[in-house]
RNA sequence: UGGGGCGUAGCCAAGCGGUAAGGCACCGGUUUUUGGUACCGGCAUUCCCAGGUUCGAAUCCUGGCGCCCCAG
């Protein structure tokens, strides 16, 4: 545990494991103040500001504990280094991961900015990871909690900013950061997890999207290129998606759901299959942009190491090769629905070793030809 | 306007006298700091319409209407 007293400020976004961390790391001997954020100006008129509500028991937290709470407003960094990125991948037909950025260019860096000016020489927040120095080197390790692990959406962090984090809940379960906030009394102790793109918030993302994007409505095809279904814009569907398609009682089909199994942005098409885990669903290995690897330096390549295509999914056994321009990853097993402009994560046991984005995937069938 | 077939939820579809299966879609919820997946729940007082038979009809009868196929 840390025996040096920092000077931490913690981002209360106004959710329990904030909270719990801002708790944590008074217990711990730091002197410690609290800053809340506002990276989104509502675009809509549906009145749920959940950001107001957010605030308001970030602050009765603070008050609670007896912190300093600062408030700033990154919307314009939030929208020039976030949002336009992830608009342009959609638009490119892809499906980007905004919150992947959002800890690189905000989190831990827009904010990490701000509570350096403010005097302080580390942050934390209310991640389910753990930072581990050794030799000299910042490693970020999976939470405890396993089935709340957020290394995934870390992996782009660097040792500058590693160094400077503090993540307290990280070794806990997420029962436990519970109980202590009930313990504490904390106004969060039971408030709900909060989901949705970070800082926007749980959305209809089709409506959400349509507003920042022009929607070009087309056919959907199976593979074999009997045609099924419309779409209304291939950048409202995702790899392996089933819901929204809108097909069902095809005459001369099972009856069975039909998910994406590829888009085909050069004629408008989206192509669709039954069975969830339909052959086209299915690859081997993929593409991926440039790598980056917490440790700074990559390990030696080929390297043998597991990896998630998606948060929240069991490791995968893999090899990753170096590639131009990236690394070519290839899977022990299948694996269903690999999506561009998602992120590939590398792990090494309880070590998230980095990670990239995903380009492309392939079968070995493919290549063969 | 000769013959045959069919009209059940958005779609596919079971039921063929006993008081509307199922699937897909859709909607809601759970899971979830992206998108997505998965899981759970909801979804036809009514069977093209109008009469009739019957204790009782989506199921039988009559008449309409609308589709489809073969002959034209």
């Amino acid at each position: 545990m840390e025996t040096v007293s920092r000077h931490v400020i913690v981002g209360l976004s106004g959710g329990v494991d904030s909270s719990v961390a801002a708790h944590l790391l008074l217990q711990q001997g730091h002197r410690v103040e609290g800053l809340f954020m506002k990276n989104w100006e509502e675009d809509d008129t549906e009145g749920y500001c959940s950001a107001a509500e957010d605030l308001k028991d970030a602050q009765a937290v603070a008050d609670a504990l007896g912190i300093r709470l600062h408030t700033v407003n990154f919307a314009t960094e939030y929208w020039d280094r976030v949002f336009s990125h992830f608009l342009e991948e959609y638009r490119a037909g892809r499906t980007p991961n905004p919150d992947v950025l959002c800890n690189t260019e905000i989190k831990f860096k827009a904010f990490l900015d701000h509570a350096l000016r403010l005097g302080a020489d580390a942050i934390a927040t209310g991640h389910y990871a753990r930072v581990r120095e050794r030799d000299g080197r910042f490693e970020l390790l999976r939470g405890r909690d396993a089935g709340k692990d957020q290394s995934y959406f870390l992996h782009g962090l660097n040792q500058a900013q590693l160094s400077r984090a503090l993540f307290p809940v990280g070794e806990l379960r997420k029962e436990q950061v519970r109980a202590i906030a009930e313990r504490e009394g904390l106004v969060t102790a039971d408030k709900k997890d909060s989901t949705g793109i970070c800082f926007i918030g749980e959305r209809k993302f089709r409506e959400f999207l349509s507003r920042y994007l022009p929607a070009s409505p087309g056919e959907i095809h199976t593979p074999e290129g009997t045609r099924v279904g419309r779409h209304q814009g291939l950048m409202y569907y995702t790899i392996g998606q089933r819901q929204g398609l809108g097909i069902g009682g095809v005459p001369g089909f099972p009856e069975e759901p039909w998910y994406v199994v590829d888009k085909d942005l050069e004629h408008n098409l989206l192509v669709a299959a039954q069975g969830h885990d339909h052959p086209r669903l299915l690859s081997e290995g993929l593409i991926s942009g440039p790598v980056h690897w917490i440790a700074g330096e990559g390990p030696a390549l080929p390297l043998h190491c597991t990896a998630k295509t998606r948060y929240r999914q069991v490791d995968q056994r893999c090899t990753v090769s170096p590639r131009e321009h990236g690394s070519e990853v290839l899977f022990e097993a299948p694996q269903r629905a690999v999506t561009p402009g998602q992120s590939v994560v590398f792990y090494a046991d309880e070590v998230c070793l980095g990670g990239a984005v995903i380009e492309k995937r392939f079968k070995l069938s493919d290549i063969a030809r």
